[in-house]
DNA sequence: GAATATACGGAGGGTGCCTCCGTTTATCAA
DNA sequence: TTGATAAACGGAGGCACCCTCCGTATATTC
C-alpha cells in the first residue's frame, strides 16, 4: 500500500516533530497559568522556538488550543495503557487515572473556556475526545470487572459523566482537594460488594 | 445641607461632562459592533476625544462597561417616563417600551458577555439595573391597570422575567424579528379580557 | 480679568499579532 | 560521503493596542 495519497514524499523532519512537541508542552503550561488569552509569543518563548515556528505549526490560536486538548486526551489514554501494562491493582489503577485526569484539567483551568469553544467548533474533536476518554475508562473498568473487583453494571460513559460533574463542582467550591475526595468516594462506590 | 461630604468644591467642568457623554455613546456603538474586546482607542476615536480622556473617565475597561450598561438602563427608564408623560395609549406604550429594550440590548449583542461579567462582579449594579427596569415596567403597567386595559395580576418582575427569556431565545434562533413577534403575543396576553 | 483647579490630548514605551524572507538543516540520492 | 534541495527555522518589521505621564488649554471662581 502507498504511504499516503498522491506522491510519496520525504518523511517529516525530525526537528519539526520535536518543535511541535515542545510547543504543545509549552502551550499547556502557559495557557494553564495565564488563561486562554495568554500571549502566543510567550508560548514560543517557553518552548524555546521562534514565533515564526509557532505560527507555521499552528496558524491560528484555535488550532493550537485544539492540538493541546487532543494532546492532553492522548496523554490520559497512554496513562491508561501504562496502568494496564504495569498490572497495577485494578481499583487503584482506576482511581489513579481519574485523579490524573482531574488534576490535568484542573491545573489548566484557564483553558476550560477555550476548550468549550473548541469542542463546540468541531464535532470531530468532540467525538475524538469522547472516544479516547471512554476508551481509557473502559480499559480500566473492564479489567476491574474481570478481576471481580468492580461492579459490572456501570459503563464507561457513566463514569465519564460523573467525572465531568466533579470537574464542574471543583470549579465552583472547595478547590482540587475537595474534588479528589469526591473521586475517592465515587471509586469506592464502584467496588464490588 | 452641604453639597457633599467634606469641603464643598467647584462644580464639575462642562466639557468633562460632555466628554463623558460622548464616550458612553461611542462605547455603546463600538462595543455593539465589535464585541466586548473591541479597542478602547477605537472608542476614543469614535468619541472624538484623546485616549487619555477616556482613561481619565474610565480607568478600566470594566468600569466603562459598567457605565455603558447603567446608561442603557437609564435610557430605558427615561423612555418609560416619556411614554407616560406623552399619554401614549397604555398597551401600546408598554409594547413600545419592551420593543425598545429588546432592540437596545439586541443591537449590542457583543456586549452581553461583558455585561454578565459586570453584573456578576457587582451586586450593586445588579440591584440598580433591577430596580430601574422593574421601575420602568411598573410605571407603564400600573397605568394600564388603572385604565382598565391590562390585567392586574401580573407584576413588573413577571414581565421582566419574560423579557429576559425573550432576550435569550433571540440569541439562539430566529433573529430579532422573531423575538419582537413573541413580544407582541405576550403583550397581547396582558390585555384585560 | 486674573488665578488656579481641572481636564485635555497625544507622545512614548511596552507588548502582542502576524507575515515575510534570508538562513539553516535534515533528508535523499548518487 | 557528499552535494542538492525541499523543508523548516527564526526573528525583524509593520501595525495595533495598552496605559501612563505631563505640558498645554480652559472652565470656574473670586
Amino acid at each position: 500500500m502507498a504511504s499516503e495519497s498522491g506522491k510519496a514524499r520525504r518523511k517529516p523532519r525530525a526537528d519539526s516533530l520535536r518543535n511541535r512537541e515542545k510547543l504543545l508542552e509549552a502551550a499547556a503550561t502557559v495557557f494553564g497559568a495565564g488563561g486562554a488569552q495568554a500571549s502566543l509569543e510567550a508560548v514560543a518563548r517557553e518552548a524555546g522556538v521562534g514565533i515564526g515556528t509557532l505560527y507555521r505549526h499552528f496558524p491560528t490560536r484555535e488550532e493550537l488550543f485544539e492540538a493541546v486538548y487532543r494532546n492532553e486526551v492522548d496523554i490520559l489514554y497512554v496513562l491508561a495503557e501504562e496502568l494496564v501494562r504495569e498490572e497495577v491493582e485494578p481499583v487503584m489503577a482506576l482511581q489513579r487515572w481519574i485523579h490524573a485526569s482531574v488534576r490535568l484539567f484542573a491545573t489548566k483551568s484557564g483553558m476550560i473556556g477555550a476548550l468549550q469553544l473548541a469542542t463546540q467548533a468541531s464535532a470531530e474533536l468532540k467525538t475524538y475526545s469522547m472516544d479516547k476518554m471512554t476508551g481509557s475508562i473502559d480499559m480500566l473498568l473492564d479489567r476491574g470487572v474481570r478481576a471481580g473487583a468492580l461492579r459490572d453494571d456501570i459503563g464507561p460513559e457513566d463514569v465519564l459523566r460523573a467525572l465531568v460533574g466533579i470537574y464542574y463542582s471543583q470549579n465552583q467550591s472547595g478547590g482540587p482537594t475537595a474534588a479528589l475526595r469526591l473521586i475517592d468516594v465515587f471509586v469506592d462506590g464502584l467496588r464490588k460488594r
